[in-house]
DNA sequence: TGGATTGTACTATTCATATAGTACATTAGC
DNA sequence: GCTAATGTACTATATGAATAGTACAATCCA
């Protein structure tokens, strides 16, 4: 029971719950926060915590599967697999970096909170630190 | 025909279509990119540009409009409202970007991704307006 | 006035997504 | 072998989103 809790959905995005949790998965992989032999959260867990459907988790690790990024056995689970997880992909992590700002970006808009100020208040906390 | 090209459609990123509008205006409007009076593309040209579909972008006028910041006349064209501006609380502004970006650290630590490449990424948006 | 432009309404259709519920298959471990 | 845990298959259903197509309404402008 090693498996850290790597996946959140966020109900209201409106990107496909399956498609949240294949991207969480491929992105931990890619930054080393899941490395090979990594277990996931069982399907049933995954629902329980992120409040979805059994049938919807287990279609997400089913394409991960068939991806090639994880391996699944029935009663035993789904893990990361051995080398597929090839060291840190740079262009991946960039293009997740650029997908997130946008993420933040849309619903800062939604929030009527402007980028400028996020910059700022952002910049603040890395100055804080130390 | 001042309208600048300030939405662009991501037709893979999972997000619905009138959504990615919505935002992106809102986003335009909080950052100050679009002013009041500004014009959005006509929902043809948009529907064209962005190659989607017409009724579409309507949808997403439609919801702009009715919550207020744009105003939309027929045969006229849609453009951004004068003050919705509304005086702010500056100290629960203030708190609700401090919010905000606990949020967003939070969600980027899960994804493995630093506090300063979010800054990094973001600033350099900053700097692209134009 | 008349035509061009703009946004809207409406119906129908297709597709993806998510869900519920049930049953089953595989594996681990006692 | 038995049981519990795991993932899977299947059917059915509901909903949201996007599209196509057509017609219409309001506005502007020459």
């Amino acid at each position: 029971m090693l498996e850290t809790a790597v996946i959140s959905i966020d109900h209201s995005s409106g990107v496909p719950l399956y498609r949240q949790i294949v991207d969480q998965v491929l992105l931990a992989v890619s930054t080393g926060r899941l490395k090979p032999g990594s277990r996931l959260q069982t399907v049933r867990q995954l629902a329980i915590d992120a409040q979805i459907n059994p049938n919807t988790v287990s279609r997400a690790y089913r394409e991960l599967d068939i991806r090639g990024f994880v391996r699944t056995r029935r009663g035993t689970g789904t893990f990361i697999v051995g080398d597929k997880g090839v060291a840190r992909d740079e262009a991946r992590h960039r293009e997740a970096v650029e997908q997130f700002c946008n993420q933040v970006l849309a619903d800062a808009g939604r929030l009527g909170l402007s980028l400028s100020e996020l910059v700022a208040s952002l910049q603040d906390r890395l100055t804080e630190r130390r």
